[in-house]
DNA sequence: GATACCATTTTGGGATACCAAACTGGTATC
DNA sequence: GATACCAGTTTGGTATCCCAAAATGGTATC
């Protein structure tokens, strides 16, 4: 693996699992000695970086991007695009095993399972649901936008009923997906995503004096 | 302006001007003595451009994209799905004085207007559009698309007719927006995306043989 | 004590040097 | 004539160096 990967990969492993908090500032200089790294695979890493909006531009510096409401928003609208329009490609489709892999996905998950891992599995769960749809840019487009929502999910406080309801709303969803209903499917997932969003953003919001505290920039809406 | 950002224009104004080929291999080399930049602002450009789907890797060295009829198809699924709910956000805004805006840009070209221009402003209406629904994830996915199928739709053969039936379905559209009717404005939207889509792809389809001797790149779907 | 100013340091942007891997062209062998 | 092989060249990946601009910190002045 290349040193830019490596930068990359390793530099994002910090950024979304909140080692470095919203609103960092990061210079190439701290990341190069952090990293054993030298200056060209930094800056190359930290320019793949901003294209998935976990780092941004700060004046001449880079800065860790903050939390930002209005912004999670924005996102939820624009999931709701694209994994429906994905979804109802993959309930159009005659080969609907993979539903099969899903459903195991979640049920990997129970109450021993580490909250991480839940995160982490309530993530792929959207991600991969748009992959079986055989569209390369809606499954980028949703793989993306968990991306710049994994932060905040991490920050939001859940407690078990949410975490079961997020999964028994999944569950649901599935059901529908192997039962062909495109449009028993769609609404499930536009009502799952407006909701989530909601909760999200409530907790955030909610939180955001605490946050703060913790050194984490969160943005107003 | 930084040599990055000098780069970056003029190389991505090549290749979406076809002054490089589809499918054409770059060397950083050429491209640092073609501009006059150094290797490191080559290699950001370059970088960048990655993300937009203008090059791509080729083993380790770089090409410009080909044109894919394939990925073509995918994008108007994407663009469908993305313009349509930028659209009824817009349709849902109260304030819809914008349209007029829109509607002097498609006036402003008429037979005298080189075909250049008509190309032009085809996509700006796109992305404008879009850009009104203040949603700004929907915004750079309907102008990301459109970059990526720009090359295409240039080298798209268009007679008079299917330049002023686009022109027609654009101001219909429009008309649709300012009556505020969204049911109605998606349903024109979307058929003239998938129109749009067929008409490109047939006739890449059908000049495959003759891009190629060109010296174009175009991959099958 | 607040502020304006200057020297120093830090930082990102760019240029260049070096290296290992991949490619190229030619040659020798069968 | 085809193929295996080898030296030379090209190329991307990386490290390092230089520079101008911006940030920093200390000092003198009011």
């Amino acid at each position: 693996m290349s040193q830019m990967q490596n930068v990359e990969k390793q530099l994002r492993e910090m950024i979304l699992g909140l080692e470095i908090g919203p609103g960092e500032r990061l210079t190439e200089r701290w990341i190069e000695s952090r990293f054993g790294a030298s200056r060209t695979p930094v800056r190359a890493a930290l320019l793949r970086l901003e294209t998935e909006g976990l780092v941004c531009r700060d004046g001449r510096g880079w800065t860790v991007s903050p939390i930002n409401l209005a912004e999670l928003e924005q996102i939820a609208v624009y999931r709701e695009a694209v994994e429906v329009a994905a979804l109802r490609l993959t309930c159009a489709l005659e080969d609907r095993s993979a539903v099969d892999l899903l459903e195991a996905m979640l049920d990997s998950c129970d109450a021993t399972t580490p909250r991480e891992e839940w995160h982490r599995v309530g993530m792929d769960f959207h991600i991969e649901l748009a992959r079986l749809s055989g569209n390369e840019f809606l499954f980028r487009a949703v793989r993306d936008a968990m991306t710049r929502l994994s932060r905040a999910r991490w920050l939001e406080v859940r407690d078990e009923a949410a975490l079961g309801r997020a999964w028994a709303e999944h569950h649901a969803l599935l059901a529908a997906v192997r039962a062909g209903d495109a449009g028993e499917a769609a609404r499930r997932l536009s009502a799952h995503i407006v909701g989530s969003r909601d909760r999200l953003v409530a907790s955030l919001r909610n939180d955001r004096r605490g946050l703060r505290a913790r050194g984490f920039a969160v943005v107003a809406a």
